[in-house]
DNA sequence: CTGAAAGCGCTAACAT
DNA sequence: ATGTTAGCGCTTTCAG
């Protein structure tokens, strides 16, 4: 006869099910499952023999609330078909994982504008940190960060003025670097093709530029495109490529795949790669060391970026001060037979 | 003064907050967020307003904790550097996300182990449903599933018995078919390569076997690995082929990345495709269409798996009885120059 | 080492 | 159309 407002509740079995079965309090089940030292060994059997017999499942959005901790980061990318990113959330998801947090995974498809919703979808959540990557962000999503008042690492490249912590290395100099690689050769038409114009390709561009001017060679051998990267892409540009300049010394494509694409496109065409043009790419993908000719290309440290990037958001979960804001990580250049 | 049992609270704004300033209780505010047409337009201009001035993000914990239900669905992969899953991972998440899910997403590592782990995290985030790759699970998995009593859907593959319902196509099936495509060309020594043979690729072993009985053919040509899939493997997969079996006429790569590998290994070795030797892979990747030769292929509805997958979910999280149980989206042999 | 009470921030249920 | 009250399942705080 106990009706009377009467709620749902989830039907699920909770703490104090088991509580209640086991005969204890609510806390000791909680602290036989968080901090088992502090429960007699006796007790903390018979309560974990009870919680796998019903199959007690803790409800997290509970204890959240409860502690104004979700032990969850929330981690923005670009795009997973870039696989480019899939060794980032390998490193931050390894990382987390070790310390017990959960990382929840968005992609933001190149947009900041889905960026800025899905940070905002992921403070709902309460996440207790973020990881973004890039250091371009919507207004909004630079103010609702702040609020939360939660810390922010940045990956992939170096901010002037990061939100919090940036993880990366020097797109800038890491195109300029490849250019120069290229000018050494002794090569002077070098053409840099571009798609999907990230600010980080963005980036490359901008070092290809300079290193052209630096060496007083011409920057007129450009072509990019907004479109997405692909391989029929890099075909495309090389076509185009040798179409306008056929005597061009080589081509900077802005990633692998692009890259890739045209080293098929020059099997096809029967131009003979590194010996009537030199192609190189960018990011070191697994597909550079298996193309024949092989790829040359810049080595990025992706894994490794996501493994930091973790680690110091790590450090600012538990209160510490950041010792270091920008946080480099290098390239380097990788010669193979493409260039 | 007020100092009794204080607690710390997230110490961000809450609707308490906004309700207070607004001069309402919280409910109309609650109501303003989600059913604005229950509150008259002139309170909900105004709090909305104040939402806004005070950067005001609802917690969903506290959320999910009073209405028992999350409006997240748990995704599980095995892999994200397999292009396979990203166009899943896509269908899935633009299904929901325009129905107001959340997806959260996990990656196994092709281990039923890990899945299991995740599972029981993600089940502790309240999930409303989930959706799994495949059709292997540990008996743990299966019993927190059942007592979770949320909503299951199996992907990639049809089921003999489902958990909840599947949506895919017949791997066995599919494997089939590519052989016999082979046969029809005239091809009697066809070789099956697989790497990382998970239940799918074992799957597609066991088409090709069939197919290769029935037409009375020889089933020795088989190599596979339990290494994980990539161009290198592809590459050592056909110069052991060759190496072995000089003779061979055919090869079926049980995906796309080992049977580019071993065109680029063909490359190298002058091995001209496919007037020596036919290559098929499995999938339809990208980069499939790029290689040259360009690669014969079974095209799989990968995209369409996911949206169909969240489609089905949302029905049964709608309380929907389920009309089939497995839900066969098929596949399609893409011919091209490789075979 | 164990427990009682209070409350995290929100929504369901029952008012008016 | 708006409000009151209770309570989701857990952890914190204070006590013993």
């Amino acid at each position: 006869m106990s009706s009377q407002r009467r709620r749902k509740g989830s039907g699920r079995v909770t703490l104090a099910d088991i509580a209640a079965k086991v005969g204890v309090s609510k806390i000791t089940v909680s602290r036989a499952i968080r901090t088992p030292d502090k429960v007699s060994e006796a007790l903390r059997l018979k309560i974990q023999r009870c919680i796998d017999e019903n199959g007690y499942i803790p409800n997290r959005a509970a204890g959240a609330l409860a502690s104004s901790q979700s032990k969850t980061v929330a981690l923005l990318v670009p795009s997973f078909s870039n696989a480019v990113f899939t060794e980032v959330v390998k490193g931050v998801d390894e990382v987390m994982l070790s310390e017990g947090y959960q990382v929840l995974i968005g992609h933001s498809g190149y947009s900041t504008l889905e960026e800025e919703r899905l940070i905002e979808t992921f403070l709902q959540f309460a996440v207790d940190g973020v990881i973004l990557s890039g250091s371009q962000h919507t207004e909004r999503a630079r103010r609702m960060l702040g609020q939360a008042n939660v810390p922010v690492v940045e990956m992939m490249e170096l901010a002037d003025n990061p939100l919090g912590i940036c993880v990366g290395f020097d797109q800038v100099e890491a195109g300029r670097s490849v250019t120069e690689y290229l000018i050494e050769k002794g090569h002077k038409r070098i053409g840099f093709a571009g798609a999907r114009m990230d600010h980080r390709a963005q980036q490359r561009l901008r070092g290809w530029r300079e290193a052209m001017w630096k060496a007083g060679l011409s920057d007129e051998y450009l072509i990019t495109s907004q479109a997405a990267s692909s391989y029929d892409m890099g075909a495309n540009l090389l076509a185009e490529f040798v179409q306008r300049w056929p005597d061009l010394d080589a081509i900077f494509f802005c990633n692998d795949d692009l890259a890739a694409g045209a080293i098929f496109e020059c099997q096809r065409r029967n131009i003979r790669v590194p010996h009537e043009l030199s192609v190189i790419g960018f990011n070191n993908l697994p597909i550079a060391a298996s193309t024949s000719p092989s790829l040359t290309t810049v080595a990025t440290p992706r894994y490794e970026v996501g493994r930091r990037s973790a680690q110091e958001l790590l450090k600012l979960l538990q209160g510490e001060e950041a010792e270091e804001l920008r946080i480099d990580l290098g390239f380097e250049v990788k010669g193979r037979e493409s260039a």
